[in-house]
Formats: C-alpha cells, structure tokens, sequence
DNA sequence: CATGCGATGTTTACAGTGTCAACACGATGG
DNA sequence: CCATCGTGTTGACACTGTAAACATCGCATG
C-alpha cells in the first residue's frame, strides 16, 4: 500500500454487486443527477456536482457517459421506463378499456408530479442532438405505444367515437402531458397541490375528457 | 478627441430612440437572447455571447439586469404580453363564444410553434425563483384571464356544460398546452410538422374537444 | 502464482462562463 | 464650466465542460 494512494472505502453499500471500483457508478451518477435536481434545481446540475456527490473526481463521469448530454440522456430513459412501468401498474387490475384509459392518464400525470426531475429532463428544451428512442426491455410497450393500444382497445369495443385513432390519441396525450407540465412546472397556483390534489385532479380531467369522445351512443 | 478613446459608432439603426450609448441596450439584450436561442438552442445561451451580438462587452448586461435568470424573466415577459395579444387578435374578428374559443386555443398552439424560444423560456424549468407576473399595460388580460372569460362566456351562453369554470378551464388550458408543448419539443414526430400543419392539428383538436364539452342539449 | 492488459478513476490543463469591483466615459443639470 | 450620475469597459475570481496523460485495479492468460 503506497503511501499516497488513498483506496476506496468500498462501503457505499454492503450489498452492491462488487463491480469495478466503485459498484456501480454509472447507476450512481444517475441518481446523482436526479437528486441534484430535486434538491437545487435544473440550474444547478453541473457535471463536477454529480461527480462530488458519487464520491469521485470530476472527470470520473467521462469513463461512463461522452458528455453532459449523454449523462441526462440517461436519466431520461430511466424516466420513460418508469412512467411506462407506472402506466402498466396502475392499469394492470383494470379490464374495461374505459377504466383502463382512466388508469393510463392518471399514472402519466402521476409520474410527473412524483418524479419532477425526470418529466423535466424527458421533455425539457436541454437536447441540442435528437435524444435516442430509450431502451425498452423485451416485449415491454412505452408510453405512447400503451396510450395508443388503449385507445384502439376502447375504440374497438365501441365506446370512443369510431374513425382515425390518431387524432383521439393525440388529444388524450395532449391533455395528459399538459396537466402534467403545469403542475411540474408550478402554473396550478391556487389549485390543490401534492400528490393527493394531483391524483384528484388527474382523475376529474381524464374523466371529462373521456367523457367528451364517448362514442355517440349514450347510455 | 483623445486618441484612446474608441468611441462607439452609433450607426447600428437610423433611427434609435436616441438612448445614451447604445440606443436601446436593454432591448437588443433581449432580443439577441430570443435569437441566440432560436439559432443555437437554449444550451447556447449564454450572457457573453448574447453581450457580444448586442455589440458590448461582456458585463455591460449588468447595468440592466441583475443576472442572467433576469434576462430570462424579461423574455418571458415579453412573451407573455406577445401571446395574450395574438390570443386578442385571432378572437377578433368572431362574436359567437365557441368560435371565439376556438380561436383563443389555436392561437395558443399556434404562438408556440412561431415562438419556440419565448414559449420554452416562459414554460421551462430554469428559473430558480419564482417569476414575477408579467407586467400587463393598462386594462389587457393576460392570456389565462382570457381564456377563463371566454370560457365562461361560452356557458353563460348555453354552449357549454354548466357548472364550476375552473375544472373546464384547466382542461382546455392542458389540452392546449400539452399540444403546444409537443409540438415546440418535436415530439410529434410523424405528425405534420410546419406552421400550417400546427394550425390545422390545433383546429382538429380544439374542435374536438369543445365537441365533448358542449352543452348536452345536442343538435 | 506471476504478469500483462484493458477497464476504471485521477491529475493536470485550457477555454469559456457568471459575477463582481474598479475604472472610464459622456450627457445632463446647476 | 464643472460635478454628477447613468452607462459601458477592464480586469479579476471561482466555477464549469472537456480533453490528454497518468495511475491503479481486477481479471485472464502464461
């Protein structure tokens, strides 16, 4: 043991899976980053912060990541797994395409009131290169696919207005993401806030808007 | 004239308003940030570089704002003012409620996709503190306001569901600002992409969803 | 077991940035 | 004519993103 080479401690967690290093730092700078943005804002994510607070040296990430982009291309396919995941969770004890379309709009304005980091990096103006379509883990459906199957499943059960799904799935995805881009993004001033005033309110706004593109006949 | 002093050459526009040094400093500030960022994207932008196409040096910016979240603040001011009056001319020539809605939501969409940089400042997540109410001339509605009165007109007609304003409000506000939002951040990829296929998407999907939520004596 | 190689992290360096303080200029009012 | 204040400049500092050269560690191979 030289005297100047200070080791790693190795003790970030007992029960990582003893990579290189440092475990795992790839994952650790992407957590990293999310916090970051959690705690001091989108301003204040820089590289060299996301390196300190892994427990490296500044130019650590560069082993990992080609750039800054690259870093928070990370954290948004991180964050389009998860909502796809959440919108599956939340759908999965439904079977009327009806309720399930409720289940899907309310999880996508869920995730982003739960996780403002990631909605914010997903659809922030910060990608000056076209961000690569995330990964999806065999047979697993994004976001937008799920929102469009559960349209066509709706439509083919004759209770959204019949014709193009595209226009209807294009409304449905417009409402969602707006209600959830003002909510992140603090516009719902006086409206109820937090998770609970976010779940009440996606639920009535899902509802009118299903509501609105019920198929003609009414019960 | 002594020889060390370059002194500036005033000839940048004919006919400035004749400010002190540089015409109208402040201005060109915020107008060479709108451009900077619609050239370079917004992870350009930086204050040097906006002071060097203003023709100053590089702090020069501080004697009219306090920082660089300041300069943001004034376009997204400037933004505001702009889209509550594209808003007041597109409803201009309509008197009926629902036409005039319809035109309150198109020219929403349609601000966005002719202003991307005003719409991602004004909507972004950059700034730290919260950003002041941008300051509305004598007797103007902000484009919130207005959409709220509009809507309400289009009840008080009969032409809408009645009832509580606000659930409405906040639905068509999303709708439109979802849409908006896609479109400035080119997520809409397959989708007809250009002014005109906005304006014609915002058409569609402005009428539909009034469409749901019209008044249920249908006819 | 020794050894060497590739993956990972560190050091050092450089240009660019936001911001501040000290200074210089130039129009304007007494 | 001169003092003053609004405006722009110069110079400095700490910080950032990024690259190159270097060091270290774990594993595969002899």
């Amino acid at each position: 043991m030289a005297t100047r080479g200070k080791r790693k401690q190795a003790a970030e967690a007992p029960e990582d899976k003893g990579r290189y290093h440092h475990g795992d730092l790839r994952q650790a700078l992407v957590d990293a980053a999310v916090v970051l943005i959690a705690e001091e804002g989108f301003g204040a994510l820089s590289l060299r912060e996301v390196a300190r607070r892994a427990g490296v040296t500044h130019a650590a990430p560069y082993r990992h990541f080609a750039d800054k982009e690259a870093l928070l291309e990370a954290v948004a396919h991180e964050g389009f797994r998860a909502m796809a995941r959440e919108m599956r969770e939340r759908m999965a004890p439904h079977t009327g395409p009806l309720e399930r379309l409720y289940a899907a709009g309310e999880a996508y304005v869920l995730f982003a009131v739960r996780h403002p980091p990631h909605f914010r990096v997903m659809f922030g103006p910060h990608f000056t290169r076209p961000m690569s379509p995330p990964p999806e883990p065999e047979g697993e459906q994004g976001a937008f696919t799920l929102l469009v199957s559960t349209i066509e499943a709706a439509q083919a059960a004759g209770l959204l207005r019949p014709g193009e799904s595209r226009p209807l799935t294009l409304t449905a995805w417009s409402l969602v993401h707006g209600l959830a881009s003002l909510f992140v993004d603090r516009q719902l001033g006086e409206s109820p806030q937090g998770v609970e005033g976010a779940e009440a309110l996606a639920s009535v706004q899902t509802r009118l808007l299903v509501e609105g593109l019920r198929a003609p006949a009414r019960g």
